[in-house]
DNA sequence: CGAGAAATTCTAGCAGCGCTAGCGAATCTG
DNA sequence: CAGATTCGCTAGCGCTGCTAGAATTTCTCG
């Protein structure tokens, strides 16, 4: 019993070490710089090794995507809580937001850019996933009037700065002018505050 | 002369052959299925003939793009024109531009995901760039407020849209709500309308 | 302790990818 | 009609994701 829970630990391990080794990979040389053998000689295993974790390829692009959406609510919270009001908080959310897009390509390209085949839109999605959604909630929801729904202008929201995050990035819009785009959509978003 | 003429232009037609060609596969099957030796066997030449018109793969997919955003520059403007007001263009063109996104999502890509090494936020753009984009700006232009920038006004509502487009695309918001987040949009955009 | 069973990891290989060198055929020039 | 030039082809390189089956290690039990 003892010996099958640390072969299951030991096994654990390394699917983290192959996570961790994919992230890195991308982070550092792209996407396209993660080919599993460049990733299993990382981990000084064999190729077929990432299969008995993985089904392929997209599971471990999958599998390094949850665990940016765990960072990505974490640096949410924060810049959230430090602001002083709702609209502070609200910049502030944004700004962190296309910040860690701006930084962290690849893993915000595996989130919300590739195809991936994670539940997204249901409640069988990972829970980091919910987490950062919720973070985005709890700054957009004071901005509601009357009748909006709150999780229906969170979605909307959402898009906006994922579209200014992707767009920026890519060169499609002039990137000195992205805090200035992005004071616009805060001012279009609370206007009552 | 007349024979060097001839021969420029059936050296056109056989480019816009590739192009068409290459589109409809991506259109049918999707990006990954437009391969060289695929693309090569459907406009029946070899592989080689390709790299005598385009740099690589990814120069025929920009070439693709520059013709979407014809296409979406024409529907852009015909919804823009049929509306009776402003805000009504705006609406009109918003549920275009998404409707687009929806229905072809190949062309769509290969414009405004997908890495392309085409010039973008520069002048020297392709000039049906510039007209897709100006039509978002005849749109967005009317609902400037005092000091609001008109071209980063239509840039920031470009990004909105793209972010309903993507997100909703990829099931990463549920599809049957986007009728009511594009009239959320719409209503921030154009409150004092 | 040591042989058989079971689990695990590796080597080797498939089909397909983007791209290109270099040869043969068709075309134009004088 | 001969020589020069342009053209498109065949063949191949190094790479990709992925997998079958052999080989090795690990565990079980007489």
């Amino acid at each position: 019993m003892t010996i099958r829970t640390r072969r299951e630990r030991e096994r654990a391990e390394r699917e983290q070490l192959i996570v961790t080794a994919a992230r890195k990979l991308a982070e550092s040389e792209g996407w396209s710089a993660v080919t599993t053998r460049r990733l299993a000689s990382e981990v000084e295993y064999s190729q077929p090794v990432l299969y008995s974790h993985f089904k392929g390829r997209d599971a471990i692009m999958a599998a390094v995507a949850v665990e940016g959406c765990g960072e990505l609510a974490t640096a949410l919270r924060a810049a959230r809580t430090a602001a002083k009001d709702e609209r502070g908080a609200l910049a502030a959310l944004s700004r962190a937001y296309t910040d860690f897009a701006r930084e962290r390509p690849a893993l915000y390209d595996a989130m919300f850019t590739h195809a991936v085949d994670l539940p997204f839109a249901t409640p069988e999605a990972p829970a980091a996933l919910h987490e950062a959604f919720d973070e985005l909630r709890l700054a957009v929801e004071p901005m509601a009037v009357d009748g909006d729904d709150p999780v229906l202008l969170t979605e909307t929201y959402w898009a906006s700065l994922h579209g200014l995050a992707t767009l920026t990035r890519s060169d499609r819009l002039p990137p000195e002018a992205h805090d200035r785009r992005l004071a616009l959509l805060i001012g279009h978003f609370a206007s009552t505050h």
